[in-house]
DNA sequence: GTCTATAACTAGATAGAC
DNA sequence: GTCTATCTAGTTATAGAC
């Protein structure tokens, strides 16, 4: 067979290998911690590419994490459209719209072990980066699933302020994060009470906790200011 | 009169400056991005003094964090001990076992604009940072207090099973940090809707969510494995 | 387009004078 | 205890050969 170098057209993709190794690297120890060396090292190309193709280690991150994150929103407003278009006008439940929310993290998480911890270790760093990394690239794209969401949630829970759905929202998104970061934690805390690998279980608690939070009664009203 | 050098008697304490000037630049930047260089010049001592006082960056790291969450978390103990007291035995009421988690943060935060900024950025490294940094030293301290609130959960929400009060109680302390961390792009996103600045209200909030969903109908458990 | 080589810089840590 | 001076090792980024 005439099995040529040219066989293998994945491997000769420098700006893909970069993006993958940098992808495994970030999740295992951080965006700070990781050097553009140990990124070419493991992606097997040279030092100078990274900034020929991505102009810094800071356009690599962007890169990174707009490849992780661009699917999974996609997924969500994929969701959100079919539960609105079933529901046909009406309201949609609650838990469907937090399923839409919740599900596409927990498939891609659930295509590899190697996902599991990119997108756990990137959303700890969502959390606590959310200013300084991803300037507007990722900004507009949680902006856009957020503003689909709320006005869903708004439709289904009509008796919260507008006010209260932003801050009943926020706190979902905290649970959701923190139970994808601190997972081991948990499992650590909870002395086998806790299993880990139960994604399913994960989510149905996870669901049944926010969908509690967000029917939850008012906070007192007639307080003065 | 005899005005000497020694008239400023917290001006020669070279250590708690250092601690001062490391905990409003980790607040600012995070712990990786500050250099021991920044510190000492922001403390006004020598380079060679942090290594002499904390044996390396690492070890400052440990004391900053433990100087912050220590007071927190022992006000959140003292809390639920006077609860306990005053329920004789009974169970405590589940807005009152939140209010001892919650209530503390908020005291420290309002103590100064700069404690605000200390928590606030602490707490997202903590979520981001819980393993590699905070070897253990800190693990105990959130332990004790992990175990002490699970309990009065517990008692308080006996239909719940002992998973699914770790489960609910991590979603609790998700909701917390991410609304502590987050709170500028809540304000951001919600066009005015959220105030900044409005500490007691966003206790209610959380307060209210989180209680609705610790008191959530449980999640399904009839399914098959 | 891809590489080698290196520039230009910064980091944390320490030895040894005072 | 506190300082200066320096060491070693690491970083990102780039100029220029191929």
């Amino acid at each position: 067979m005439s099995v040529s170098e040219k066989n293998q057209p994945e491997a000769s993709e420098v700006r893909e290998r970069i993006l993958d190794a940098a992808e495994e690297l970030f999740a295992e120890q951080g965006f700070d911690a990781v050097s553009l060396r140990q990124i070419t090292t493991r992606a097997e190309v040279n030092l100078a590419a990274v900034n020929y193709y991505f102009g810094s280690k800071g356009g690599l991150v962007v890169e990174v994490l707009a490849r992780v994150v661009g699917p999974i929103n996609q997924r969500r407003l994929q969701m959100l459209d079919e539960a609105e278009t079933q529901a046909a006008g009406q309201a949609v439940e609650v838990e469907t719209i937090l399923a839409a929310v919740f599900r596409p993290v927990i498939v891609s998480m659930n295509e590899s072990e190697h996902s599991r911890q990119v997108v756990m270790k990137l959303a700890g760093r969502c959390m606590s980066e959310a200013g300084s990394e991803m300037p507007e690239a990722m900004r507009r794209l949680f902006r856009e699933v957020a503003d689909r969401f709320c006005a869903s949630l708004s439709k289904a829970l009509p008796r919260l302020s507008a006010a209260e759905v932003f801050w009943r929202m926020h706190f979902t998104i905290g649970s959701m994060l923190y139970a994808l970061t601190q997972h081991e934690t948990l499992v650590l805390l909870s002395d086998g009470k806790v299993l880990a690998d139960d994604a399913e279980k994960a989510l149905e608690e996870l669901v049944a906790f926010t969908a509690g939070g967000l029917r939850a009664q008012n906070a007192k009203e007639g307080a003065g200011k």
